[in-house]
DNA sequence: TTCATTTGACCCAG
DNA sequence: CTGGGTCAAATGAA
């Protein structure tokens, strides 16, 4: 009997991990519908109801409902990134270890099980994500590559509907800035490279290249490398301990004076530090003698705006730059 | 004056 | 050596 079970456990691991990733998944797509049906709802108010228009309250109110949907829905996809990335088989081995399994005896060593990238077909595009893998055993479609070199892994290929009297892909969220434009051996038309707008503020490292097929005309070939972390960082914020909560129990000793905050709570905790008084309560008092007192709607427009002008980025990033490197890792 | 884009030069992997 | 990717000065628009 403890035989039998020596040699089904590593399967009932895998059956269990796939069980467990299948629950994550349909728990985030919950979340992400969650989400669409609230900003569906607030959209739906703001082009009906005027008065909700000028309801600073509520639009706060909704805006963060739906921003916790989408957060809790992030934070069950890294989870599931997290298992996918940590191999299959890796687990499996150290199921098998000690089992005395004799079907885990031809288990190779070092090999790391990849899991196969789906082609996904996205509303008014398709996306391919590269993986390891070459491209030889990659299925799905052919994809345009003229180039001898190698595509680089993590990469995201897009095919996006061209606007006919536009060179600019369409928007895809990012604002992005354009920093070189390349002829392209036997291309007909030129490419474009951009890398993320808060490059140099942030250290954010998404990059793309734009390009136009020569087959096809009416379609551009966006290729994205390099993850975005100026939207939704992954990597716990600092924040000081005299800001946090628990700021008493944990200050005793004087060292180590930051908590990391999980992402879903960094916006109310910037909002309540960037709105601290001079003596520490909501207004915070800088070096120079201004008081930084920008508003939730600023600061977010400058991390995250659309537009083109970076001055009042500019601004809070040199006024409050100490502070800053302390929430702030590429700093 | 500021900021985004353009463009030629340079770097480096293949 | 070649060609793709990046840099940075020049240019133009707002």
């Amino acid at each position: 009997m403890t035989s039998i079970f020596a040699v089904m456990y590593p399967f009932l691991l895998l059956i269990q991990w796939h069980r467990s990733s299948a629950r994550f998944m349909e728990a985030a797509l919950s979340q992400i519908l969650d989400a669409c049906k609230l900003a569906k709802e607030l959209e739906g108010s703001l082009l009906f109801q005027v008065d909700v228009a000028s309801d600073a309250h509520y639009l706060l109110g909704s805006c963060e409902e739906i921003v916790g949907a989408f957060n809790r829905a992030i934070q069950g996809l890294y989870t599931l990134q997290n298992q996918s990335s940590c191999s299959v088989q890796m687990l499996l081995m150290s199921a098998c270890e000690g089992t005395g399994n004799p079907l885990c005896a031809g288990m190779p060593a070092q090999r790391s099980l990849e899991i196969q990238p789906a082609v996904t077909e996205f509303a008014g595009g398709s996306s391919y994500v590269y993986s390891a893998a070459s491209s030889a055993q990659r299925g799905g479609r052919c994809l345009v590559q003229k180039s001898s070199k190698k595509r680089k892994e993590g990469t995201l290929v897009k095919l996006v509907p061209a606007h006919p009297n536009m060179e600019n892909a369409p928007d895809d969220g990012y604002t992005w800035k354009k920093y070189g434009q390349k002829v392209i051996l036997n291309s007909r038309f030129q490419r474009s490279y951009y890398h993320c707008t808060h490059k140099n503020h942030y250290g954010c490292k998404g990059k793309k290249k734009v390009q136009r097929l020569d087959d096809d005309p009416s379609t551009l070939e966006v290729t994205y490398c390099g993850a975005h972390t100026c939207r939704t960082s992954p990597t716990p914020i600092m924040i000081p301990n005299e800001l946090m909560p628990s700021a008493v129990s944990n200050s005793k000793n004087g060292e180590n004076n930051m908590q990391t905050v999980a992402p879903e709570t960094t916006l109310i905790q910037l909002r309540n530090w960037f709105n601290r008084d001079s003596s520490n309560r909501y207004i915070e008092q800088m070096q120079g003698g201004r008081d930084i007192d920008y508003s939730v709607a600023e600061f977010a427009d400058a991390m995250f705006n659309s537009g083109s002008s970076s001055s009042t980025l500019d601004v809070i990033f040199t006024q409050s730059q100490g502070k800053l490197q302390a929430l702030d890792p590429f700093f």
